[in-house]
DNA sequence: GTAGCTGCAAATCGTTTGCCGATCA
DNA sequence: TGATCGGCAAACGATTTGCAGCTAC
């Protein structure tokens, strides 16, 4: 169960000025329950509105993103994807057979890495963990 | 201390047709010590046979990877990275000032990683680890 | 009113490819 | 010899940008 997430309403509350088309994108955004990329992006928007360019989505997309609304993965084999940016941090399973994402996360792992970037003298201010997997018992 | 790796003779062992562009390839990733994108391999290799176009270096560095001699690394802001595949996997650190990489491996994280794996349902066939920090008393 | 937006088409960037003469085994 | 290679320049695909007109506030 996914916690949906009112990007139009942080965009409002960054002082964004609220155009149609990025309201637009602001919707299909909030309702993905995917990770989509771009061209999937583009045509969940031009269903709602025929007219709005790929070049306004990825200035759009863009722009969320530094205003920190938006994530951007890169995961394997494939071009970026994107999801409205959750309160809390999360990792990502990607099925190599299906693209699917799940997400988790496990506070054992932070410390660890932390620990880790410790004792090779740095402290840590990022990371990237993905796993990569292939669904158990995917036959009945 | 890295392990030199001697790839001009991993492609021979694989029964590829050794050419003196790729003698040059080879000699210049079994030396490097760092983990050079394109441009940085494609300077080195013209300083010891100014003639090798950077077509064939991407042709060689694809033929290279696929082969499994060589590792392709795509971390954040940037090129893709290259370095001779090692022989026990490991992951990385990156400095986020200078972009200098520094590898670590450790048991616990995989342990944990295949467990969380197994937790949702996956088996896991392959992960993506990059943590990214500042040193500690940079200055002296 | 004016700063900032959008669509369009052209530009950009890193990377790949078709061609054809050259090289390797 | 026959398969494979490499250099060149053109092609490519995803993304960005300049411009001129339009919209939010």
């Amino acid at each position: 169960m996914r916690k949906r997430i009112d990007v139009e309403a942080l965009c409002v509350a960054k002082g964004m000025p609220m155009t149609e088309q990025r309201r637009v994108v602001a919707k299909v955004l909030s309702e993905a329950e995917d990770h989509p990329d771009v061209e999937a992006l583009h045509a969940r928007i031009r269903e709602i509105d025929r007219g709005i360019s790929i070049a306004t989505v990825y200035r759009t997309l863009r722009l969320f993103e530094k205003a920190g609304i938006l994530e951007r993965h890169e995961f394997r084999h494939g071009r970026p994807r994107y999801e409205a940016a959750p309160d809390v941090r999360h990792d990502h399973l990607i099925d190599v057979e299906t693209g699917a994402v799940t997400e988790f996360s496990d506070p054992e792992l932070e410390t660890l890495q932390k620990q880790i970037a410790d004792r090779l003298g740095y402290n840590l201010v990022d990371y990237r963990l993905e796993l990569y997997g292939t669904k158990r018992d995917r036959k009945p």
